[in-house]
DNA sequence: TGTACATCAGTGAACGCGCGTTCACTGATGTAC
DNA sequence: TGTACATCAGTGAACGCGCGTTCACTGATGTAC
């Protein structure tokens, strides 16, 4: 484990890769790689293993099962979906809407750009949700990502006009979702993903800014 | 093939059933049954048959091959999917807006209603969705139910801000869809999932409206 | 610096399994005569 | 109405396969002395 270890592997040949030092890892990058070839449904342990090199037997040192590894790669995924929510949110203006959308098109685009994250977080892989706390925690955080700029927005508004934080949040989440894997199955073709992302978003928050009779600040 | 006979099977015991006389739909009832218990991913053909309770030889003379079956089950799937579009779209009030609502609200519950459809249809189960043609075409049925009243919505509307039907199409589809997906994972918890699709394409056709300068005609 | 040792990551053979698909067959059916 | 026959839906044994998981093992490592 230590980083001597680590950095003399190098060249990955000869005896001294007989201890990988970051098989974990090697493991879900070698998942995401496989992921676009044969797709989560056929992905097998024991194809994972070949593909980083190593025999099947040795993914137990470090999953329970097939199932823990693909909640390790939804978790990666929700984590970094997280990130790049917070990072849109607060790389955008103050106007909460402005956070809003801005936190939509980094959805759709961390989507277009993690294909294989999105199978495995949203392609019904993990059964048993309950049996991975840290996938579930992963979950939760980007969710809150959401949730959060939705809550500013309605603490800023005159009206509320019978729309609630639920309401909001779901049509929000679902907007965004529903864009990043109508374009992920291919069923939605667009020329340009990022400006439909743009487009759409736009055309959401427009609207619920003038539902909610919301004073847009400065950008 | 003949309804005589069909009506003689009756017990489903006896010689009489050697020809089973609808295996084919029995097949894709089978699957639907199926999906539940063991998902999509670990449906196996053998256990289809099982459960229609035929051989598993058998199916080949209904379906080339496994792939084949799903995909029949996606193409009911997307049929009945468009005549339920279809018909809440015309049993709505003349307002475009009502129409897409009424739709969207009836994409939202046909999802809550054949969850198992849902599964084979945005699944990822077809791998190759060239070699359906049938599939393909009951997809284009669906989506067109859409496409229609969204292009009727902007024929009817006053101004067009820099939308087009290709945006309000994209993002009225995603905004159901997304929301039904949500549901149908469990992501998003929801007491009553369809006064949340009430209220949430309340939320994006009123702020279409506004954002159009459209006139609601009166229900 | 050198040696003995505990640890444990990775090996590779073995397990039992259910799968998708094929194929020669059986027997129920409708039809031609 | 009765019989011969072609059709073809369904049978069940057989194929080869790759899978997930287990397990006794090997050998690389860091540490205690």
């Amino acid at each position: 484990m230590s980083t001597s270890r680590l950095a003399r592997r190098g060249a990955r040949q000869g005896r001294d890769d007989y201890h990988h030092g970051d098989l974990r890892n090697a493991l879900i990058r070698a998942t995401l790689e496989l992921i676009p070839e044969t797709g989560v449904r056929q992905l097998s342990l024991r194809e994972v293993a070949r593909r980083a090199g190593v025999s099947h037997g040795a993914s137990y040192r470090h999953f329970q099962d097939k199932e823990a590894l693909l909640a390790a790669v939804a978790e990666q995924g929700f984590n970094e979906l997280a990130s790049t929510l917070r990072a849109a949110a607060q790389s955008a203006a103050a106007d909460p809407i402005a956070k809003l959308q801005a936190a939509g098109v980094a959805y759709v685009e961390f989507g277009m750009s993690h294909p294989q994250h999105l199978q495995v977080m949203f392609g019904g892989a993990i059964a048993d949700l309950d049996a991975h706390p840290a996938l579930q925690l992963a979950t939760e955080t980007a969710h809150n990502e959401l949730r959060v700029v939705v809550a500013e927005i309605l603490r800023g508004s005159a009206s509320h006009s019978g729309v609630n934080e639920e309401v909001v949040g779901a049509a929000a989440w679902s907007i965004v979702h529903g864009l990043t894997v109508l374009l992920a199955d291919g069923q939605l073709r667009s020329v340009d993903g990022k400006s439909l992302a743009a487009a759409v978003t736009t055309l959401f928050c427009d609207g619920l800014a003038e539902k909610l009779g919301y004073a847009r600040k400065q950008a």
